[in-house]
DNA sequence: CTTAATATTTAGACAAGACTAAAAATTTAT
DNA sequence: ATAAATTTTTAGTCTTGTCTAAATATTAAG
């Protein structure tokens, strides 16, 4: 499998949530390519037996093909919370490198590198991780607004990316993971007040907005 | 600069340890590619200024050439000790994984990533990591056996990497970075006394021969 | 010092993956 | 239902990095 071939598949996966076939016209232009070259590297994979292509009709991805695809999407995240939890990366920058770790084959390192992780199940942006055989946990991930008052959530992502976000976070000690206990909303002002980190604080409907977590 | 551009570069580095020069064929020997494909490419690295290159004369490497390649070296060792340190990688196995990373571009990466790794100045085969401005430090890298009565060294690396080796190693607790004071020597069979890790032990000729250390 | 052996370069070809321009199929609109 | 607009495919070209076969330099041997 070469590099274009892998990202040929990552396109795919991430253009047909559902198994809807997508247009080799809406390939080229995530790819930011000619159509032309979309339509050679089609027929190139279907005959090596990834995707299910007719001429005019679109493609789908086989089992084949959505099972190579996650693999690189669970490479891409991996290394993303490794870029933001060990190596100090904020969530706005590791989209890149991420791009050029993720075609790295050995499947003890991306192994290794989940369980050196603590095998988490989201990325900084709080998509989820699929695991080594192509499952793909639906996270009901939402924004921290939505949680109602007594839940306990955790902490998955983030909507804006902004560094003065970032920074807020980092202020307080918010990351991955963080646990938050939703204490009480103040309907006037969306307020919500929270216990993060053992500390009870009150953060604006423009943070949970902004925030997401998973229930637990 | 490409992906095999970097693999020529570095390729030339490890040919040429003092500034001799480098025949186009041992080049592509060491690389196991034709000696035509090798005068093709040091032709297009003397033309970008990376290579001096006179025709069946041999390379060098320009300053320019030289940088670019010890970038890559650091690269690859950095990502060695990554992968034993971090993710329990034996010695044996990290190679062709790192010759893989050692091409992903971002130098954020590398330098969070040797301080993540809190700067080590060797790989896991003892070989010297260079700075990120391309100095190489002379670790005085010798085999234990060779390290007289009461010095203090770390260990650096191995000359066997076998599994039966590393297991040893490993069951002893030395890894890289150990200390290890050298208590008395027997010259019958040339074992040796040591105390690592605070706890005496008599090691066999056989292993202090392929065990490096750098004297402290 | 001339020839044989060896090392190196040149010339021409090929696969991968992109492109442009033109042709063909499909969809939309009258 | 047919012409116009749009989408998709085909045909032919280019670059990168490799190859084989042939030509040319250099080195070694008598």
């Amino acid at each position: 499998m070469t590099r274009a071939e892998e990202n040929y598949l990552k396109s795919i996966f991430h253009l047909a949530d559902d198994s809807s076939s997508v247009s080799t016209n809406a390939i080229a232009e995530k790819m930011k390519i000619k159509a032309s070259s979309s339509t050679d590297m089609i027929k190139k994979l279907s005959e090596k037996g990834h995707v299910y292509y007719q001429k005019y009709k679109g493609v789908k991805l086989t089992e084949k093909g959505r099972l190579a695809a996650t693999s690189i999407v669970r490479r891409h995240r991996l290394w993303e919370v490794f870029l933001v939890d060990k190596l100090g990366f904020s969530w706005d920058e590791v989209h890149e490198v991420a791009e050029q770790l993720e075609h790295i084959k050995s499947s003890k390192l991306t192994d290794e590198l989940d369980s050196f992780l603590n095998y988490p199940k989201a990325d900084p942006h709080g998509d989820p991780i699929p695991d080594s055989d192509g499952n793909i946990l639906n996270l009901k991930k939402q924004v921290l607004a939505n949680v109602s008052i007594h839940n306990n959530c955790i902490c998955v992502g983030v909507n804006d990316s902004s560094k003065i976000f970032l920074r807020y976070l980092d202020k307080f000690k918010i990351k991955l993971g963080t646990k938050i206990t939703v204490l009480g909303k103040e309907s006037y002002d969306g307020s919500m007040t929270v216990r993060i980190n053992n500390k009870e604080m009150t953060i604006s409907k423009e943070v949970s907005n902004n925030l997401y977590v998973e229930i637990i």
